[in-house]
RNA sequence: GUCUUGGUAGCUCAGCUGGAUAGAGCAACUGCCUUCUAAGCAGUAGGCCAUUGGUUCGAAUCCAAUCCAGGACACCA
């Protein structure tokens, strides 16, 4: 049991034998105390004088009278500040709490509870390589994951890959078209980069191509168009020469997105584009074949970037065997008069009841959609996992999306619904603004793995460091550790639901808030431990003088963690750990740097006695454990020595 | 237009189930390497917590309105 739950335990007694009050523990807020005031935890008790009917100071005082002869094992002295009790914690409590977890690697970590959670992340497009904003979502699905175990659930860690649609046929088709049977192999280009370069050619072709359809759209010229595109094309163009448009550059902006559009729509490549995705749709064989083929490059290009970012998956889905699913529960849904048809044979959900709006959820040809592709996945995924809760990490832009997800999925009676939950987290951005791919903005992944890591091994040869200890492999993992954990830290230090900043300058930095820091804390308890060797009765030793501030204070934090644990669960937030390592870590180096008139406070191998030598090495080891746990959690490692 | 998220130091962010004088890091400025790793430590400076009102013993935190910024509201995924 935790500190803050014992008080919380000890303060009903008190409130219940002093008052005669029931009061919940959760009412009772326990702060901990301000370092101006003698004393490690506060109770608030300005609320209680609702019935204790005396002064704060007064109610305060009691309490702790109480407290105090109650538990002396666990509470030493208190002080009062007009509504604070301030609560000093006895120094026993911490030896014995230090010695019972000082040797514990895996501190924290729950206990099984029969939970099963499913979450799904990366889910990447086949077209194209990733970028940045993968990279939040993988670092952010797999810490998750990982929080989520160390909360005793039993996770299933999925990734759904989009494989088929219009966007892999682009790839597709500029690759028949302009590749010459290039491959990985004969380009020496990792696959996912060479079918990512071949949907930007198809991009730059269609732009090509669209530019005289739209000069003739401006003359009002729509032989191009046909049916009701010429109505359409046609009231555009009207629009855009209206004189309140004129003026407004916004509109203008919008009205010209469209007309480049439905010109980019009508380009030979694009019309070809769509006929090869309805000859895959028709299990042509050759399309069947060339997709089976980049797909395949593309894979091993994902596999690379997936082993050099340290994530895994437990069970892959392709949507290219899920996309039809849906459609069986669009006709349960239609028996059970939860849907219904609209003349042109489109099927829809109306959720104008729930304060939404009416869902397409099949097309007038019978082809799904989108959400009905979720829909199917839903249930399919249920019925591999039977999970208890199944998390979709998916950015913040598709919120609506989940939200009618679920609310579909529960209007049919779906089991999964209950559990559906959308793990939002907000967009990265530049300093300039959102990343653009026709701006050519988009920060690429293993451009940025790369060049983390060389900023690693640059930092690490110009610190004056001497690295003749290290093998050359042991530099690289070093290099390895320290760059890919600064990238990861810098991306899961940030609330995941707020959208955030990458500067990549900023990113790039090894000090302060970082990756590196908290690694150099561990780095250098190592080094202690190993120049200690080891010490005899360590394991049964119990410190029973005082404690100094800095040893009483590490001990606190440390003791701190399975709440931390917890709470990031609590809040889907990895940057709850993050923060919390990293305050770990800057007490460490507080306590290690400490000096009075140039002697350390904290010594470990020239402590003054025995007992002291011990009692730190517990504390240093302890914290040694929970940071490399903490980081552990987020996907990052901890070196030796650096 | 409707819904939704955010606005805290020059910059990037914590703090938000109401509690004591609002915290980190970066950037700036001072000091500290003959003693366990200076990728570090100690310190200085920097704030009308967007604005206005309300609830309360007490508000950065809760409520309302306003301003500013992002996102969503597709027979795209």
């Amino acid at each position: 049991m935790s500190v803050v739950q014992s008080i919380r335990t000890a303060a009903v007694a008190a409130l219940k034998s002093l008052y005669d009050q029931q009061v919940t523990e959760s009412d009772i807020a326990i702060n901990i105390t301000k370092p101006e005031f003698e004393g490690e935890y506060t109770i608030v008790v300005f609320s209680f004088t609702k019935f204790s009917r005396q002064k704060p100071e007064e109610t305060a005082q009691r309490i702790g009278e109480y407290l105090v002869s109650h538990n002396p094992e666990l509470i030493a002295r208190f002080n009062v500040v007009k509504g604070f009790l301030n609560l000093s914690i006895n120094d026993a409590y911490w030896t014995k709490f230090l010695q019972t977890y000082y040797g514990d690697v895996n501190i924290g970590i729950q206990p099984a509870n029969g939970k099963r959670i499913m979450v799904e992340y990366s889910s990447p497009n086949t077209n194209k390589p990733l970028h940045l904003g993968h990279l939040r979502n993988n670092f952010l699905g797999y810490s998750i994951a990982e929080i989520m175990k160390a909360n005793g659930f039993d996770v299933v860690k999925a990734n759904l890959v989009n494989d088929r649609g219009i966007h892999i046929c682009k790839s597709m088709l500029a690759w028949q078209l302009f590749a010459h049977g290039d491959t990985p192999q004969s380009s020496g280009i990792k696959g996912d980069h060479l079918v990512g370069d071949y949907y930007v050619k198809f991009e730059s072709v269609v732009k090509e191509q669209a530019e005289p359809i739209i000069d003739r759209v401006l003359e009002n010229d729509f032989a191009d168009f046909d049916g009701a595109d010429v109505e359409k094309i046609g009231k555009l163009v009207t629009a855009l020469h209206k004189p309140e448009v004129k003026e407004d550059k916004e509109k203008t902006g919008k009205i010209m997105d469209d007309i480049k559009e439905m010109s980019r729509n009508k380009t030979e490549i694009m019309q070809q584009a769509k006929i090869m995705l309805q000859q895959w749709e028709a299990g042509n064989h050759e399309v069947r074949e060339l997709w089976a083929t980049m797909n395949s490059w593309v894979y091993e290009g994902f596999d690379q970037t997936y082993k050099r970012l340290g994530i895994d998956f437990d069970k892959m889905y392709y949507e290219s065997e899920t996309y039809l699913l849906g459609k069986d529960l669009v006709a349960e849904g239609l028996e059970k008069g939860v849907l219904f048809r609209k003349e042109d044979n489109s099927v829809w959900i109306d959720l104008t009841a729930d304060g939404l709006d009416q869902k397409l959820l099949l097309r007038g040809d019978g082809t799904s959609v989108y959400m009905t592709q979720d829909l199917g996945t839903a249930r399919l995924k249920y019925q591999d996992y039977h999970m208890d809760q199944s998390v979709y990490v998916v950015a913040d832009e598709q919120n609506y999306h989940f939200k009618v997800l679920q609310l579909i999925l529960s209007k049919l009676g779906e089991p999964s619904a209950p559990g559906i939950l959308h793990l939002s987290y907000g967009m990265v951005e530049l300093p300039h603004g959102r990343m653009k791919s026709r701006e050519g903005t988009v920060v690429d992944a293993d451009d940025m793995i790369t060049e983390m890591v060389q900023t690693a091994e640059e930092k690490t040869k110009e610190s004056g460091k001497n690295l003749d200890a290290f093998s050359e492999d042991e530099l690289h993992e070093l290099y390895d550790t320290v760059g890919m954990g600064g990238l990861k830290f810098f991306l899961l230090r940030v609330d995941p639901k707020k959208k955030m900043i990458f500067d990549p300058k900023e990113s790039i930095d090894l000090h302060g808030f970082t990756a590196t820091f908290i690694q150099y804390a561990h780095a250098r308890i190592k080094s202690i431990i190993r120049e200690v060797g080891p010490v005899a009765d360590l394991a049964g030793f119990i410190y029973t003088g005082e404690l100094l501030p800095l040893e009483k204070e590490l001990i606190i934090l440390n003791e701190q963690f399975p709440g931390i644990l917890a709470e990031a669960y609590r809040e889907l937030s990895p940057s709850v750990i993050a923060s919390y390592i990293f305050q770990l870590a800057q007490l460490f180096n507080s306590f290690y740097g400490e000096k009075v008139d140039g002697v350390p406070t904290y010594s470990i191998l020239r402590a003054a006695t025995e007992e002291k030598k011990k009692l730190r090495l517990q504390i240093i080891m302890m914290t040694a454990h929970t940071i490399a746990q903490g980081m552990k959690l987020l996907g990052i490692k901890v070196p030796e020595r650096m």
